[in-house]
DNA sequence: CGTGTATATACATCGTTGCGTATATTGACG
DNA sequence: CGTCAATATACGCAACGATGTATATACACG
């Protein structure tokens, strides 16, 4: 499973403890226990943690004996990039002209 | 309150409604009751939701007569973007030397 | 093949959160 | 100032998801 969307990616990400066990693997491959130890988890926690994850195509494994390693999988986080810059013109757009002429230019309206 | 981590927005935005909203709100600015239209959920299910992104930075409002538009927050996105460009070095690596090397170089290991 | 290590799964519980309905607030207009 | 439109808040409920504990699976090693 490494088809998800965006959202779904996002979702599983911005999970507190997700969020931190990728911010772990962000400088390197770590096993389960490793993740464990660092963050002071529970392990079965962590392993269903990595389990959503690895299911949302987030994270990879391999095996290593009885270990497993997991890493962040490069492409799930470029597509996430690739989401985001899509609001890129926005920033742009920012120091032109701002606020004050998208609110009268643009702007929705609906009266029934 | 714009003061937000990254993974709070993230929380934030990856609710699935909240998704919807702010894909809406990328192609311009909306009024709530623009938002009901478009999306076709409870108007105050988008009010809460809208309080919630604003809350989070991530949107922001300005009054016009009874109406308030909201639109995303330029700057929130941007600091999204620059947290994602720091898994770039990630899929940069990939196309050099890759999985196996890493799996039998760096790789951890905590045995007792 | 039995034992110990490393990780995964099962299950009950509890807090959080989104939703629907009802109601309050804000602002324009006559 | 009363009324209507637009939006926000309050509240009860139902469902999802994270956690803790217990247990199962996988694999190396003697």
């Amino acid at each position: 499973m490494a088809a998800a969307t965006v959202q779904q990616r996002l979702a599983v990400i911005s999970e507190p403890n997700r969020f931190r066990i990728i911010e772990l693997l962000k400088d390197g491959p770590r096993s389960v226990g490793g993740i464990v130890d660092e963050l002071g988890l529970g392990q079965p926690q962590v392993s269903r943690h990595l389990r959503l994850l690895a299911e949302a195509g987030v994270v990879e494994v391999t095996k290593r004996a009885q270990q497993r390693i997991y890493r962040v999988h490069p492409d799930a986080m470029h597509v996430i990039s690739d989401w985001v810059q899509g609001f890129a013109a926005l920033w742009a757009e920012r120091m032109d002209r701002l606020g004050a002429l998208l609110d009268d230019d643009r702007a929705p309206e609906q009266n029934p």
